[in-house]
DNA sequence: CGCGTCCCTCAAATCGATTCGATATCAGTG
DNA sequence: CACTGATATCGAATCGATTTGAGGGACGCG
């Protein structure tokens, strides 16, 4: 037995003969490898790191934000002979908490990408069994592993970019402030109970940069439609913003629709900034004013993160730059008199 | 132990008393419930099902119909307590033919989505290892169970509507022909080393409706820059085509958009279909002519297959119905005088 | 011929849970 | 008090591989 283990995972001296005639023993016996169940439970390791893609999967997978990370990080393991098990996040609130496979299934690492709040049960769940996690985009805490950009910074850049073009009526369009996900004008009084990490960020380097929005839009998702559907809105009214900046290049570039639809010229009378750096090749020939991240690098972060707990080291923290790529929808403000 | 195992698991006649005791010991002892390996080494089960996504996961993971599929393939699995686990297609040639993931990681059920020849090397593999597989799209195999949907039916509709419009002129924008992705239009010599499963089928369903394509162009990859070449080439000529039928949704957008930017109006001056049947919001207000094939239900279908195999059963065969959806982008011909 | 190196064989322990069959417990009866 | 069920608990085997250590050939070298 212990030969045969040896002729087939090479893992100590043994002679080409000898391995050759277990393995032509092997394929006469109709074995085929060892099993990788035995393998994991000896080894105490299951090769698989499960990660959260979102709270809803067709969501998520809408999001080529998320695609791509995830991308970055499949190339990453996968030289690490490690493999991606996806969770669903909890979608619907009647049901469990959490997906019975985080409680469950065999994984040697998790990771929660747009990590939620710092009491998700999710979180909880993972630490009461041990198991190491990386957040990605959340709130960091001390047991967890983290791995963001630098989301207010690159905010701040944008809209001190609307600033320099003079733009004083700036709005914002934001990604879901909590898992209620409400759509529509965000009341002053609203903005204290903002759970979600990354939103509350953004808007915060909107802040930053000494800007007060005319009017804050949360969406229910980063999606074109639900872009559409506030840049409808906020250009609507007779004084409407002349600047609007969006937490994400799908939002925005759903703003970029409506303002067409409404006859607006962009960036002649509306100027409109993402976040992420997407490829948008329907807005095509116009290029999205936008604050770039590293979503495969984030990925490849990720993968290190979790590279660094399989070799034993504790939490591990990163955070990524981001640059402003200028584009074609943002222009100097137009002559309100 | 056995008390514990039945404490934890509930498969058994378990005092209440006694298992709260078993569980206060456990807690006492830090003792985070049953490890899965030994649970799976021992139920000879991983509640694994290994999904091949496509040939490279940034791919496969733009294009909206493989997401769509694998959220209603996990939608089926999550009540059964089986989790997804992603392994990547074999990317370049130069590499490995198959995943190492494929190779060696624990899964009951294999899934290949976007099926390739019956030649395949990871059908091979999987065969080797004795793991049952379900085909997505691919070319039925005795040994596998397949889900697909009825391209050539859907394909001959589509042409069928454009003849009835008067169309004489039709050009088709299809999927890769092989792994070798080609761009650009197709001699007709070369139409014969056709490898690809899905877009043989859909070529097939034009010539079903009686038309013989005035030009044929493949296109590396379902997206909508692809598409917008094809159409720019297509579009350009003086004899240009007064219809495309396309084999993808993103392709006859990225056609729809490269008609607009040559100032031709869609329908008037050319009609463009598509496959698939998705939400493309950035064409808004146009609705797209295309065939509608069920997406999450062919993930269930896919999800149907594996709980056979899991049942014991032999490989199933499932073949989903299209429907024609007659949208804004197809009218009557021009007329050519 | 003796000695040291390799490589192989064999036996046994270990990883952690499940599960069958056997035993222990206990209440209720004749 | 002994007996019968019913129910709860326990013991031991099992899943399949890895790994360690002891021991045995074979071979080359001095």
């Amino acid at each position: 037995m212990s030969t045969a283990s040896l002729a087939f995972s090479g893992a100590g001296p043994i002679a080409a003969a000898t391995r050759q005639r277990v393995l032509d023993a092997a394929a006469a016996l109709d074995y085929s490898g060892p099993n990788p169940l035995g393998r994991q439970l000896r080894r105490g390791r299951s090769g698989i790191v499960g990660v959260v893609v979102g709270d809803s999967l067709r969501r998520s997978f809408r999001d080529p934000v998320s695609i791509q990370v995830l991308d970055g990080l499949v190339s990453t393991l996968g030289p690490l002979d490690l493999g991606v098990l996806l969770i669903p996040g909890s979608s619907d609130p009647s049901g469990p908490a959490v997906d019975p496979l985080l409680e469950t299934a065999a994984m040697d690492v998790a990771v929660i990408m747009w990590g939620g709040t710092a009491d998700d049960p999710m979180l909880g769940a993972l630490r009461r069994r041990g198991t190491p996690t990386v957040l990605v985009e959340g709130q960091h805490a001390p047991d967890v592993a983290s791995v963001g950009i630098d989301d207010r910074g690159g905010m701040r850049q944008a809209t001190e970019h609307l600033l320099a073009l003079g733009h004083t009526r700036i709005a914002s369009v934001t990604l879901p402030f909590d898992r209620c996900r409400g759509e529509g004008l965000v009341p002053p009084d609203q903005m204290d109970h903002l759970d979600w990490e990354i939103t509350r960020r953004r808007l915060a380097g909107v802040t930053d940069a000494g800007v007060t929005p005319v009017a804050i839009w949360e969406t229910p998702a980063s999606l074109v439609e639900h872009g559409r559907t506030a840049g409808t809105a906020l250009l609507s009214s007779p004084d409407r913003p002349t600047a609007v900046a969006c937490q994400s290049d799908l939002l925005a570039s759903g703003v970029v629709l409506a303002a067409r639809e409404l006859g607006l010229r962009v960036p002649e009378d509306v100027s409109v900034s993402g976040f992420d750096g997407l490829d948008l090749p329907w807005l095509a020939p116009d290029v999205l004013t936008t604050v770039v991240q590293p979503l495969a690098e984030k990925g490849a972060a990720v993968g290190h993160a979790v590279e660094d707990f399989l070799s034993g080291a504790g939490p591990s923290t990163r955070e990524l730059p981001v640059t402003l790529r200028i584009g074609t929808t943002t222009g100097p403000a137009p002559d309100l008199s």
